[in-house]
RNA sequence: GCCCGGAUGGCGGAAUUGGUAGACGCGUCAGACUCAAAAUCUGGUAUUGGCAACGAUGUGCAGGUUCGAUUCCUGUUCCGGGCACCA
């Protein structure tokens, strides 16, 4: 009987579904495990390999985990709004929806083969008026919400409208820059007044700021979608442009995002991008006061007071309020010029070119403690965003001031002795200091919180956070989005009631821009005299949430019921890729924190455990084809017969290879090709399923594309060798492998096995097909174990063993411990030993294979199932219980590395063990092993029993 | 420039806490079966000297700690990822 794997696999994946065997409950006297992937976004393109990697090793640690007596969740749905389906409706005229439902049965259809384990029924699409309800539900509340700094909490808008009818703003001074008002003055406002107040406090609120511009997708990018002043999506420039956008206030959550790391599982990379991010820098804000007028003070914010006796001048941004009143008569028109050369620079010519730049106003200020005069500088490296958009300049401290200061000329006061050579700045804060007055001699360090006091007693300054963090653009001037639930009445926002909800995204003729830089909405007549807000939310709207929707997909009263959302609780496991690091991941965590400020949900942090899979990269391969030049005839025969050269050879140099290269060219080109003249060899990119390893399947090219049919190679010992580079998988690239292919050549179980094998989920590795060979041949000869091809089934319900029980016990422990740690290629290799093992035992006995089977089963679903069934078993081994290993069987025959050490009389024993601790000393001293090393002395005392290390006197 | 991660055979990788380096797979070589091929099976396969037993060298490079280092420390080179005027 033979492994027929097709067979198999469609007969359990037509019975699982028949059976809803995947179907989850909430309810479960199981404990519960939530194994969730990020979701998809269903592009066009389809999978390749690097796809399902993620959906494996999730789908293997689900089906571990229920059969480890878990209610499993494991849910998948589509991210389903975005860019890319609006490009494609503008360059094909097709709506959104219908290209996305059709690439989502693609999608469906792929991941069917492989066999996960998802329960459908759960299934969310982010574009569907049912999920995004709830989506612009969340967005109201959060519209509703103003954040309380006291209580370290989002609360209802509607408790600061109380505070501000009882009180005015007299509790909210500082929180805001808001003019302050009393109780009365606040009724007296105009609706306007008052909304546009309230306005400043909402978290999510509609502002008029600097935003991320780019032109060709004509739309707003959030900051992690611009990468190097050029959009992350089709890599289109984006500028700095003012606009009217919606944002999230997730500044006000910065905090929280960073001390929420410290209760979460994310690897360390992980947790330093997204702090990175938040950037949380301590520091002060001190004011010095105008030479020319004290009571006019200029404030900064700096890192580093201790520094203040090194400030040699001051820096502020070319859009600094206090610009007009530094600068003298005498620069003036220096200082105009200088502006209007920033301004006319873009942000990507300055992050391209960062030359240093500035300009003196001519104004001094003076060092508060010594009373220096202090010139004050503009130059464009000072962002008018972040601090008070004004710096002291330390010069031999930081390597900015440093090179400016040289730029310009301006003599360098050094603090930090020999600890600075003049020739770069030393950022160190270890130095003694020098020429710093009060402070010399006082170790910088230290003298950072003495200097923050004098400026809290002197009334100068104070201790000062300062995040990098912005607030989050919310809004899009594209279609393809969430409506906005809001209503513009007399310039004032008002949210739609929730029983209007969803906002149903209207159909529309023509995705083009609509006018003043709005979007498609704009162009529509019905959604314009109704009002309604044009813009719509961004993809990472969606996707902020989802994973609270799949406990309770099908709810209509709520997006997630209390009591499933109390069941669930956290995501146990959260596979995705880095990407989303500084995107979703932050937005998600803060909407989670939303919802649980408002009572909604019952946790803080929606992942405890984040795994992030590596990139699988394409594996690129390249053909040489020669160029020449020649006459007109020539280059067309060029063209029409092209000469493609293998790759060992294209390295010699071409006058080495003039008269093999001739010799071809007159064979295929005739006799005219005498006088071409050969220029160069260039590589051309060739389809991976063209090529048997690195040797070119000819005839298969040939009739690849039309350019190629009638092609001539010159080969190396009879083959065609081509060149390769790893490379990201991509079409463009022709190095993309079908996972369909390889499902139906080796079947799905082995491509999961496979992609396991590769190397660590984390790991970003190359594809390379060749290899799946080893991981049928392990599934055949598993198969082999069971069935004989001449004499059928050939296990038996014989007793197993010692031998065999101790490779079994040995592969579960090991497959338990790897499952479990995520640690899946060398757990693929440990079954790969065992049934080869078991091979050479000629074991086929029922007691043991039945327990290979459930270990196997999260990696090889279908195959185990089938041999689970012929073992005899009437119910799914979905169902079966994880078996448990004994340890008396894991005692590795003990190996001794006797070491001697000076001579005495101790002696140090390394034994290879893979027992409990407890157990070790008695095994030790009962094995055979030992007792021979011992030579028939009986040891006098183990002194101590660690890891594999082993001390006996003897 | 700054921060983080990595470097092990021809290749992907293993070595769980400092204890036989190279598991497992690919590739390759030899053999068995076959008229032959494919498939399958068996054995070899880090480098180097040797017919062999066996010996020497070996985890990017240079040092250090240790009875013992792929693992820990210092310096250095290269590769990958993130951030990039955030004071």
């Amino acid at each position: 009987m033979e492994y027929s794997f097709n067979a198999i696999e469609k007969k359990w994946q037509d019975r699982w579904k028949a059976d809803q065997v995947y179907k989850i409950y909430n309810n479960s006297s199981k404990p519960k495990c939530y194994v969730l992937d990020m979701f998809p976004y269903p592009s066009g393109a389809g999978l390749h390999v690097g796809h399902p990697l993620g959906y494996i090793a999730s789908d293997i640690f689900a089906r571990y985990k229920r059969l480890k007596g878990f209610n499993v969740l494991h849910p998948m749905g589509y991210d389903a709004f975005g860019l890319p389906a609006e490009q494609y409706a503008i360059d094909h005229g097709i709506h959104p929806a219908v290209s996305t439902k059709q690439n989502i049965i693609n999608f469906r259809d792929q991941l069917d083969r492989i066999g996960f384990s998802f329960d459908w029924s759960r299934q969310i699409n982010t574009a569907e008026p049912s999920y995004y309800k709830w989506t612009q539900w969340i967005f109201l509340q959060l519209f509703n919400s103003w954040y309380d700094p006291n209580a370290n909490q989002a609360r209802p808008i509607s408790e600061l409208v109380l505070s501000f009818e009882k009180q005015g703003s007299k509790n909210m001074t500082g929180l805001r820059t808001i003019p302050s008002f009393t109780s009365s003055e606040w009724k007296s406002f105009s609706e306007k007044q008052q909304q546009d107040t309230l306005m400043e406090f909402r978290l999510a609120y509609c502002g008029y700021g600097e935003v991320n511009w780019c032109e060709a997708l004509g739309t707003v990018l959030a900051n992690d979608e611009v990468i190097n002043g050029f959009s992350e999506r089709g890599g289109f420039p984006v500028v700095k442009k003012k606009l009217r956008q919606w944002y999230l206030r997730i500044t006000e959550y910065a905090d929280r995002l960073l001390e929420g790391l410290e209760k979460v599982d994310f690897s360390d990379a992980m947790k330093e991008m997204q702090t990175n991010w938040i950037g949380k820098s301590y520091g002060a804000e001190m004011d010095f006061a105008f030479e020319k007028d004290p009571f006019k003070k200029l404030r900064v914010y700096t890192t580093r007071p201790d520094t203040i006796f090194g400030v040699d001048f001051m820096v502020v941004a070319p859009e600094h309020e206090l610009i007009a009143e530094l600068t003298t008569r005498e620069e003036k028109s220096a200082v105009e010029t200088y502006i209007a050369y920033v301004k006319s620079r873009s942000e990507r010519e300055r992050l391209a070119e960062k030359k240093i730049s500035g300009c003196f106003t001519g104004s001094y200020v003076l060092n508060p403690f010594n009373g220096r005069k202090i010139p004050v500088w503009i130059s464009e490296y000072v962002l008018a965003g972040y601090g008070t958009g004004a710096i002291m300049a330390v010069p031999c401290g930081d390597e900015r001031d440093f090179k400016f200061a040289q730029h310009f000329n301006i003599p360098i006061t050094n603090i930090i002795g020999s600890n600075f050579s003049g020739k770069e700045a030393n950022p160190t804060k270890d130095a003694l200091l020098e020429n710093s007055d009060f402070l010399n001699g006082i170790p910088m360090r230290n003298a950072l919180p003495v200097v923050i006091e004098k400026l809290e007693i002197m009334g100068i300054g104070n201790r000062r956070v300062n995040y990098k963090i912005r607030d989050a653009a919310f809004s899009r001037q594209r279609y393809w989005g969430e409506p906005f639930p809001i209503i513009w009445k007399n310039g004032i926002a008002y949210p739609l009631d929730e029983k209007d909800l969803p906002l149903e995204l209207p159909k529309v003729e023509s995705y083009k821009p609509g006018p003043d830089g709005e979007g498609p909405l704009a162009n529509l007549i019905e959604w314009t005299e109704k009002h309604l807000e044009t813009n719509t939310m961004p993809g990472y709207a969606g996707s902020s949430w989802y994973f609270l929707r799949y406990m309770d997909p099908h709810n209509s009263e709520t997006f997630c019921s209390r009591s499933a959302s109390d069941y669930w609780g956290q995501v146990d496991l959260y596979i995705g890729g880095t990407e989303h690091a500084v995107g979703h991941l932050l937005y998600s965590r803060m909407w989670t924190k939303f919802l649980f400020d408002l009572d909604y949900i019952s946790f803080d942090e929606p992942y405890r455990q984040l795994l992030n899979q590596g990139m699988i990269q394409g594996s690129s391969r390249f053909v040489y084809r020669i160029e020449i030049s020649g006459s007109d005839d020539m280059e067309m025969l060029a063209k029409q017969k092209p000469i493609l050269i293998s790759a060992g050879l294209k390295n010699k140099k071409l006058s080495e290879l003039q008269d093999s290269i001739k010799n071809a060219l007159i064979e295929s080109w005739g006799e005219g090709a005498k006088n071409v003249e050969l220029i160069s060899i260039s590589s051309l990119h060739v389809d991976v399923n063209l090529v048997d390893g690195m040797e070119l399947d000819i005839p298969a090219f040939k009739s690849w594309r039309p350019e190629y049919a009638h092609a001539s190679f010159i080969l190396e010992n009879g083959k065609y060798i081509c060149g390769s580079e790893v490379e990201k998988m991509s079409k463009s690239k022709f190095n993309t492998v079908n996972p369909n292919e390889l499902v139906e050549k080796y079947g799905a179980d082995t491509f999961r096995m496979y992609e396991m094998f590769l190397g660590p989920v984390e790991q970003s590795k190359p594809w390379d097909t060749k290899g799946i060979e080893g991981v049928y041949r392990f599934l055949r000869k598993l198969w082999r174990l069971f069935f004989d091809e001449t004499r059928g089934r050939i296990w038996t319900t014989n007793p197993a063993s010692e031998d065999e029980r101790k490779v079994l016990h040995k592969a579960i422990k090991k497959l338990d411990d790897d499952t479990g740690r995520f640690s899946f290629n060398t757990a693929v290799s440990a079954l790969m030993i065992t049934v080869n093992e078991l091979g050479e035992l000629k074991s086929h006995k029922k007691e043991v294979l039945e327990k290979l089977l459930i270990i196997l089963a999260p990696y090889a679903p279908h195959i185990s199932e089938e041999l689970w069934h012929d073992l005899g078993n009437e119910y799914s081994i979905l169902d079966a219980a994880y078996p448990e290993y004994e340890e008396k069987y894991l005692v590795e025959s003990a190996k001794l590395y006797p070491v001697a050490i000076n001579g005495k009389t101790r002696t140090e024993l390394n034994i290879n063990l893979d027992a409990n601790q407890e157990l070790v000393e008695e095994i030790v001293l009962a094995d055979e092993t030992v007792r021979k090393w011992l030579n028939g002395a009986s040891p006098k005392k183990v002194i101590y029993v660690r890891n594999k290390m082993i001390n006996i006197v003897v």
